[in-house]
DNA sequence: ATTGACTCTCCTCCTAGGGAAGCGTTTAGC
DNA sequence: GCTAAACGCTTCCCTAGGAGGAGAGTCAAT
């Protein structure tokens, strides 16, 4: 170029104190100190008097690059990697898949909601906990008695039985009930009764030892109170389970924490129901 | 109750320390005892002489519902309050339009995400930026120019009127072209030239002033160097806008920051278009 | 000289814990 | 009874992207 009456004109450049920086581009002063601090973004000078920070248009397209790539989701490490040359297009990648799993996760988090929204007021008093359930070592004995009331006959006589057999029992102790009757019975009921343990022994006629594979999922809820309402209990897993994408894909654990053993208030018992389950 | 024969276990209340209570529940260390302190989860009680935590059966229903409620993406101080009686439903409710807005806006990032990604290579030198525009007083001069060359022999003119009528710019300078053709003209060009100003002064032949009402959404793009390439920045933005759900809903303002008046060098020339848009 | 508007640095705060340092305790094996 | 491993405790620092404020210095205009 070089038009001779241009040139006096041509040494200004414009410059800009941060304040003003920050109103031409709707950017806070703190974020800009922030940028600047990062490493993101400095001054184009700054006095070494007062430390003021002076901009000029050199820095705008930088700073709105930042904008840009912020308002996508980038940190301000990743906009650093971009600045410093790494592949814009590899991160996009990697940031949309990121997104696309956030949504995800959002996505299952509003089932839940919706799922405790459309519940009757009852079912508030069930929290649905997903969980991985570990391999374990189990004492079982599988039987078949003709009611409810008489698994607490039962289970004494297993706990001579498992004394006698020399079986030491898990810490935390872990017991539980699983029904092989395919759907509700009142009477005749097959049931195994399992209690973890820490090794095995040799079988007997009674007692069962095997080992219980691992259940990477798992939907589980406590139930404090009488067995009869465990109805209610069972009704809230299974609706959580269906209205969050989840299958069952096992028998339920039903598991004694607290019971007539060691409570004297009903009230005070408590068990948990373990669902095996998986995405749908 | 009182079965006599069982008297004698009832005493017995299974205690777990901090480690078994944890394994039990599938929950880190870390996390109980931050429950602790937060005051969300207290240990049964805390032996005094060595501070050691310990938990019973009465912890589980509550860790169970902590649990349930984190998942659902509760905070910590949401769960206290729903502790505290708040009702659960009304929070419920709030973070359902918590997690809708939020899937919202990872909506649109994915969109702007996959919007950078299928652009051609050349665009990714475009990043438009979203961003208000205030409310302003220009001083317009709208005429029609044979091309786009003749409007730098313009702008000098314009310059010496406002100067005339005691014009004083803004600070920062704020000066742009809105093209009010509807489509796109090598000759006979209706320019509108406008530069932002202090306070009115009065109208005269060549200039009007006037009060531009806030835009409260503009997609921006800077354009660095020649005026040539216009044409790759125009449908930058437009693509952008397109691909995002906006519509266009304004003339353009095409905004001079560097230029031949005090650059040397094209490459340094930089102007920022300026698109009122909003939500389609 | 004063006033009001700017700007500076430095500090703390926000989530939900993770990691590590440094130290005390419990328990199992010998 | 001794030792070593496992377990538990507190305290400090760290996370992302600034927001908010304290206290002090600076600039421009009156």
């Amino acid at each position: 170029m070089g038009n001779e009456f241009m040139n006096e004109a041509k040494e200004q450049e414009r410059i800009y104190k941060i304040g003003v920086f920050s109103k031409m581009n709707k950017v806070t002063i703190k974020a800009l100190r922030h940028y600047d601090n990062f490493g993101l973004l400095h001054p184009d000078y700054v006095d070494e008097t007062n430390g003021y920070r002076y901009y000029t248009s050199k820095q705008l397209p930088i700073l709105h690059q930042i904008i840009a790539l912020r308002d996508v989701g980038f940190s301000l490490e990743e906009i650093k990697e971009i600045q410093n040359g790494t592949s814009e297009k590899l991160l996009l990648e990697r940031k949309r898949n990121e997104i696309l799993r956030k949504i995800g996760e959002e996505t299952i988090k509003l089932s839940r909601v919706e799922s405790y929204l459309t519940s009757k007021d009852g079912d508030y008093d069930y929290h649905v906990v997903i969980k991985e359930l570990p391999e374990i070592i189990v004492a079982s004995m599988r039987t078949i008695v003709p009611n409810y009331n008489a698994l607490f006959d039962v289970i004494p006589q297993m706990g001579l039985e498992m004394e006698r057999l020399g079986c030491e029992c898990a810490q935390p102790e872990y017991c539980f009930n699983i029904y092989h009757d395919g759907e509700y019975k009142e009477c005749d009921i097959d049931v195994e009764i399992c209690e973890e343990v820490t090794e095995k022994k040799q079988d007997s006629q009674l007692i069962q030892f095997k080992t219980l594979p691992a259940i990477p999922l798992a939907a589980c809820v406590l139930h404090k109170g009488d067995y009869i309402h465990f109805p209610k209990a069972y009704r809230a897993v299974i609706r959580f389970i269906e209205e969050n994408g989840y299958e069952i894909i096992g028998l339920p654990r039903e598991q004694f924490i607290d019971g007539a053993w060691n409570k004297d208030s009903v009230d005070e018992w408590l068990t948990q129901l373990q669902f095996p389950i998986r995405k749908y």
